[in-house]
Parts: structure tokens; sequence; C-alpha cells
DNA sequence: ATCGGCTCGCGCAA
DNA sequence: TGCGCGAAGCCGAT
């Protein structure tokens, strides 16, 4: 049978052991929370295989994991429970083990040939997987899932700008749109006697746990797990798609995928959605582009910011352009000025911006258009920039379904400057690209945009 | 409705 | 070293 192609770039030792004389292959999941498009999976099966053994994923699944709060952990674990049961069907055991995720990975993989983790850029991420590797019996080898393009193919440090980074991906982008199929097992791994806490009853599993119970699940809107993303991308690309060059910046209408948050828990794979935008209808070259865009230039952008910029989530990431414009600002007279509180109640004296915070609140989601003139307030209303950074990140943490993601902390910096240019210098902003409302009201139908939020603020009642 | 100016720094051409 | 141009803009002039 042919090997499905993972190229070598996407596969790193991150020790160096040699495989051991174990009962299974361990694939540690904890990024590419999916059964399908799964790179590090599939790398698992075929190195299983050749050694005549089952592959025996293990999920960690950890207590107040930083920022997270019940929102988040549904969404998660609504995942997980399906990605389970498709495993099984394959004949792969899949068990989600309480505990810090290197813990787990480390006590399952102790009889183990070799363990095998998935990738992440964020720092906590990287710190797992450097400590499962040190600590580990085994060969530990990390398999690239959750990009397009692999960061270290397309750029050695941080990128400028998109224009910087555009040509670059574009130069490989070929290479790796290629399709991943599921390799055959050659031996189950259902036997396997390792126990994994009961995921059949989410209520069940989250009421044991300890975590931040004080923003809500919103499965109503988004339910989590890669069923949901391939129903709400087909959904997308039938009816959304044909708009999507026209109406992307049009918050009050709903033509946008709504795959980031299913990327950002990997139930969803990068791969997978850009090898479907290729199956459009070629007509739709504008359409096809400008996702692509998204999806990959400026999502691994994102990716590219977090993982070569040490300090992505503080205030000193800012380019010096940017930290020495806002601090000639910093003194400028604030005509509003909000608390948290008041922001996160949505009490400003600005209704669009009240209806993007609601909405956020709500859904677990705010129109990307809306994400940016939301952060720009924040910026203008706070007392210094500083104080702004933080507190929107937070929030956007606290609240988004996607929050924490590699392009949350680039969104945030982006508001402050990142990635983006100087312009003409006012109060406050100072060099930095200032929005206005009268901008909403000129360029989108922000009213229709309220309207929306209303009704969304309704159904989440209900 | 459309246009130019504003402004910084990267990366390429020369 | 010079020059073009860019993650989503604003504003005033025409």
């Amino acid at each position: 049978m042919k090997l499905q192609v993972i190229h070598d770039s996407r596969i790193q030792s991150l020790n160096d052991r040699d495989l051991r004389q174990g009962s299974f292959v361990l694939y540690w999941m904890q990024q590419s929370q999916r059964a399908a498009y799964n790179h590090a999976l599939e790398y698992a099966v075929q190195q299983a295989n050749q050694v005549g053994q089952g592959v025996l994923v293990v999920f960690g699944l950890m207590d107040n994991y930083p920022e997270a709060n019940l929102r988040h952990y549904t969404f998660m674990l609504e995942g997980l429970q399906e990605t389970k049961a498709v495993l099984g069907k394959r004949g792969i055991k899949m068990i989600v083990q309480k505990g810090h995720p290197a813990d787990v990975a480390l006590a399952a993989g102790r009889k183990a040939s070799l363990i095998v983790c998935d990738r992440g850029y964020l720092r906590h991420q990287r710190q797992w997987r450097k400590k499962v590797a040190r600590k580990a019996g085994c060969r530990v080898v990390q398999v690239e899932s959750d990009v397009v393009v692999p960061l270290e193919a397309v750029s050695g440090k941080a990128e400028y700008a998109a224009r910087t980074i555009r040509p670059k991906i574009h130069n490989h982008i070929k290479d790796y749109l290629v399709e991943l199929k599921p390799t055959k097992i050659k031996k189950s791994s259902l036997q396997l006697g390792t126990k994994g806490i009961d995921l059949s009853d989410i209520s069940a599993v989250l009421k044991k746990m300890s975590l931040n119970r004080s923003v809500g699940p919103v499965s109503h809107f988004f339910k989590g797990g890669t069923a949901q993303a391939r129903q709400i991308f087909a959904d997308f690309l039938r009816q959304r798609f044909k708009n999507y060059v026209e109406n992307r910046n049009q918050p009050q209408t709903d033509d946008v995928s709504h795959m980031s948050k299913y990327l950002h828990f990997g139930q969803i794979s990068p791969l997978y959605l850009a090898l479907q935008i290729l199956k459009t209808d070629k007509g739709y070259k504008d359409a096809r582009e400008a996702f692509i865009e998204e999806l990959v230039v400026r999502r691994e952008l994102a990716m590219n910011f977090v993982y070569y910029t040490p300090n992505y989530d503080s205030y000193a990431c800012l380019p010096n352009w940017a930290q020495k414009t806002l601090a000639e600002h910093k003194k400028d007279r604030r005509e509003y000025r909000y608390t948290r509180r008041q922001l996160e109640n949505a009490r400003t004296h600005d209704e669009y911006w009240n209806a993007a915070m609601r909405e956020m609140k709500s859904t677990g989601f705010m129109h990307n258009y809306m994400r940016m003139y939301w952060g720009k307030k924040n910026l203008e209303w706070s007392t210094t920039p500083e104080q702004a950074f933080k507190t929107t990140l937070a929030i956007n943490n606290k609240y988004f379904l996607d929050g924490r993601d590699a392009n949350s902390y680039t969104g945030v910096a982006w508001v402050f400057g990142v990635h983006d240019r100087a312009w003409f210098e006012r109060p406050i902003f100072g060099k930095i690209r200032y929005m206005a409302a009268s901008g909403l009201e000129r360029k989108c139908d922000i009213q229709a945009y309220v309207k929306k939020v209303d009704a969304l603020e309704r159904q989440s009642r209900k």
C-alpha cells in the first residue's frame, strides 16, 4: 500500500532517544483534536504498522486551563467526544485522562515504543512538548498538522507584515496542498487496557472538574466537533462563498466561514479547508484567492508572529515606532474612559461598539470587521495604551471560542500597530491606524448589524 | 463618489 | 542609496 505523503519538514525528533520495545505507539493528541487530516495521527499509524503494533491516542484534560472557562471546555469536549468515537471505528483507541497534558503523555507513554505529538506554537504548548521529550524514555517525534506550509519552510524570523510573508508562503504552497488520506491500520488498539474518563456525558465530566464557570456554553450557536465544522463549511461554500469578496467585511451579513473556532481547537484541518477551496468552481477566482489569503497567509502570519516573538502577549512586543508614538500621546486627553467592567457590560456611549461586545458575549464570536473596531476603541477609551492592550487581550480570551489562539494575540497586537504601518498622526493613537464610527456608517449597514446582534441575543436567552 | 496626503520601514533594484 | 508600496483608514478637497 502506498504511504500517505507527510513532508519531512512536518516531522521533527524532539529528543535523541531510540525506539523502544514497547507495546504500542502513542499519539499524544493536544492541538490537533481530530481524526481526519491529522498528519501526526497518520504518522503514528505508519510507524505503528512498521513495528506491527497499534496506536493508542491520549489527550490530557487539565483543570483550570489558563484563561479557559466553561464555554471553551464545553466546545472542546464536544469535539473530543466525536474524535474518540470516529477513531474507535477505525480500530484506534483514544483515551482522555485528567491531568496536566505533559504528565498524562508521560504516564501513558511508559509502555510506548514511540511517542508522537502534534504541534502548537504558543509558549505553553512548546514547553509541554519540551518537557515530554526530556523526560520520556523513548523517542518523541513532533508532527506539524496545524498549518498548510510549515513555519520554518516559510521563514526563519518574525515577518514584518503580510506583504513580506505572502510571497514566501506562495513559493511553497503548491507542494503542500496534497491530500492526506487515512492509512489503513494493521493492528487494532481497542483491546489495550489503559483507562480514560467516560466522555458519554459531557456535563457530568464538566461537573467534576475545577474550572471557571463564569462564561456559559454557546452550543446552540456553535457546537464543537469536526462534523459540525464540515457541515458549516459546506454550507458556507454552497450558500455564502459567492458573496465572500463583497461581504466579508460587512458585519451585518453572515458571509464568513466561521472556521476559526474549529481551527483553534484543531477540530478541522487548514489543509482540508484549503483543498475544499481548490474544489470550488474556478469561476469564483476572487473568492478562492481571498479565502486562501485569510486561511493561509494571514493565519500563518499569526503563527509566525507568536513563534518568533517570545513576548507575543505583552505590550513590549509592539514595534518601536508604535511604542514610541503611543508613548508620545499617553498624556492626551481621553474624552471617554471606561473600566474593564463597563466595557464587559457593553455600557459605552457607542451602540455599535456595544453591539459588538454583546455579540461576543452571547455567541463566542464577533464579526471580523467589528473585532478591529472593537479593539481600536478599547485603545481610545483606556487610560493608557498598556492597560488597553491588557484589557483587550483578557476580554478577547475570555469570551471568544477562538480566544487564546495565535490569531488572538496577533489580532490584538495589530490594533496597536503590529504588521501595520504608520498613518496620519492624531490624538491618543499617534500614528497608529485609527477607526471611526463614521467609517462603519459609510462602509456598511451598521444599523442592520445592531439589529442582527439584538436578534442573536434574544436567541441566546431562550 | 473619488482622490491625495498623511507616515514607517522592508525589500528589491541599481 | 533610492524607491515602491503595504492587514482591512481618515479626512478634507474636488
